[in-house]
DNA sequence: CGCTATAAATGGAACGTTCCAATAAATCAA
DNA sequence: TTGATTTATTGGAACGTTCCATTTATAGCG
């Protein structure tokens, strides 16, 4: 049963008493094999318990079915679910999309990309690590190899990315925050060395602008992505001489981190200080209290840049357009009004 | 800058002015080439773009140096954490490790099995999917591929398996409720098609039967694994004539879904009924309340997968020893005594 | 029957590496 | 100097596939 040395065409071509040639059409469904032909070859494939050597053929054929996901930081649930997204279109098209968690490290995302090159993908899509230095897809680019970038961009690159509206989201959020009677506001997590975060503190900033809170209201306090790092941010905001009383967080792992932090303190998430999220995972829905968040489609951000990838490889092409999906506010239980302000409304 | 057809080892050799054979050694880090050559060979690599080519070097020496991971469920994040570990280990040895996500389709499994194998891995880590038929891995052991199974196993299969203790881990976490002074016991989700499911379940009625709850006091839900699942085993318990007090779930996912039906009602976990999950993910701690869990050592698990794989691979044998790993019960708050028992146990 | 047209199957070169055996150059011992 | 040894380098065959150009078999037609 067990074959010691694996078999190849060749051995099928011996068992069922064709050429390799013959096995090769086989194997691809070509039509011009008589069908007895074919049903004999694919018995003998089973027989000798063939696998199918893409590396081999590649060699002749040029690109693979392969596509490379390169994602920066897999435990956050967000990713899982724009991997999904993905896989659904990927499957449907008949590819096999492998995925490669860098873990917010360059270096790794380095090793990473250089493995997926090295095994001949047709394409990569990439959430690149913080931290990537600007030629660090130079040589990919170079290789043709089509690249779409998700979620998060480069700062001088012309490769494609599909992302949210970021900026949108912020100020929507913002304004609800204002609007609910707010008057000293914080924007929390997430560093400078992020594109991202500059988008989405801009739509922070720009609807405290328009809607009349002073830089002297507003705090803003870097820190992780992460819950930990959600938890220190609310801290260093308590300590302030004049605390806000809400907040907007780069994501929802930093809004859930504040939301403990307060709970911890005796406090509670929408009555005494309100928090807004970014991004609307699934668990934002099933929080207590429920997180209000912005939600970015995520799945669907995953689906479209499959498609766009899928296309570009069509195409042989290493450009496309890049994509801002839209976004919109989903107001739950965490942004409650200002216990001190009359503004009471319910929008 | 960009090149037209992709460089080969042959373009570096003309490059450098050397034979092929030099630049394939340099390739390799041999100590046969002067320095001085390799330094001009290194340098031509960069001047040309060079993009390895693995395919066609596996063609000649065999095993590549990529493993992979093939998961059920990837949004589960007690199976991201899980590749978290394997991966640290893998980076240390040099291996690349691709993660492939089955979403519980043993048809998609099928597929990502045949594509990994096709690209040549040299050994595969995975948790089958749900209805995985006994033979779906009788191809990939009679090619001499080494395969670890973790967290779930096949029913009649030599396959090394990692996972946890689950009839203990059930064991400790009904014991502890019946301490606490819950008599009516149920055990929420799961489906028994899984031998996870009759492990955990096992250790539920050994404990019960141990300790003197009646066949008539307990209550077997099966229901999806995740917070939906949980949400109607819940909604189905509580219809009955005499409901249960406390539960023991299959999984986190199910424990938060019953936390949040129980919620939904006005109940409070821990107060009104007591909930035990089981893994005990990252969230557990942080939810509100915060979960009584059993512990499984989720990322060592995945590194004690990923140091068997190596071992397999490196003597090039097809089996190993099963690993069952420790598991402890981390109690919170979501497991109050029952309100009308005397019983006060604070263990 | 001979001829062409079509269908089915085939041999061989090529793809980009590795590795063995062989060569060439440098060093050493006598 | 010569042969032996060591150090660097090299050509060529092999790996398992694809695909082009052929060959062989089958059918069609007058």
């Amino acid at each position: 049963m067990a074959s010691r040395a694996k078999a190849t065409i060749l051995d099928i071509a011996r068992e069922a008493g064709v050429s390799k040639s013959t096995v090769s059409l086989v194997l691809q469904g070509s039509g011009l094999i008589r069908p007895e032909t074919a049903t004999r070859v694919r018995k003998a494939i089973e027989d000798v318990g063939y696998v199918y050597n893409r590396g081999a053929a590649n060699l002749r054929k040029a690109h693979s079915n392969v596509i490379g996901m390169v994602i920066n930081d897999l435990t956050n649930p967000f990713f899982a679910e724009l991997a999904v997204g993905m896989e659904r279109v990927f499957q449907a098209a008949g590819v096999v999309p492998f995925i490669a968690n860098t873990a917010e490290n360059p270096v790794r995302q380095e090793e990473v990309l250089k493995s997926l090159m090295e095994q001949g993908v047709a394409g990569l899509i990439v959430s690149p690590a913080r931290g990537t230095t600007p030629g660090a897809f130079r040589r990919i680019e170079a290789a043709g190899v089509p690249i779409v970038f998700t979620m998060r961009r480069l700062p001088e690159s012309r490769i494609p990315v599909i992302a949210p509206d970021n900026h949108r989201g912020a100020v929507l959020a913002t304004e609800h925050l204002i609007r609910r009677g707010h008057r000293r506001l914080a924007f929390f997590g997430g560093s400078s060395d992020l594109i991202v975060y500059h988008q989405r503190l801009g739509g922070f900033i720009e609807a405290c602008e328009t809607l009349g809170i002073p830089a002297s209201d507003r705090l803003i306090v870097e820190g992780e992505t992460s819950r930990k790092g959600g938890m220190a941010c609310l801290e260093t905001a308590l300590a302030a001489a004049q605390p806000p009383t809400a907040a907007l967080c780069f994501n929802d792992a930093v809004a859930f981190g504040v939301m403990l932090a307060l709970r911890k303190r005796g406090f509670e998430a929408g009555a005494d200080f309100a928090v807004v999220g970014f991004d609307d995972v699934a668990e934002a829905e099933h929080y207590s209290p429920a997180l209000t968040s912005v939600a970015v489609n995520t799945a669907g951000l995953g689906e479209r840049a499959a498609h766009v990838m899928l296309k570009m490889i069509q195409s042989r092409t290493t450009r496309a357009e890049d994509h801002i999906g839209a976004v919109s506010l989903v107001v739950r239980e965490s942004s409650g009004p200002d216990r001190n302000s009359q503004v009471g409304d319910a929008a």
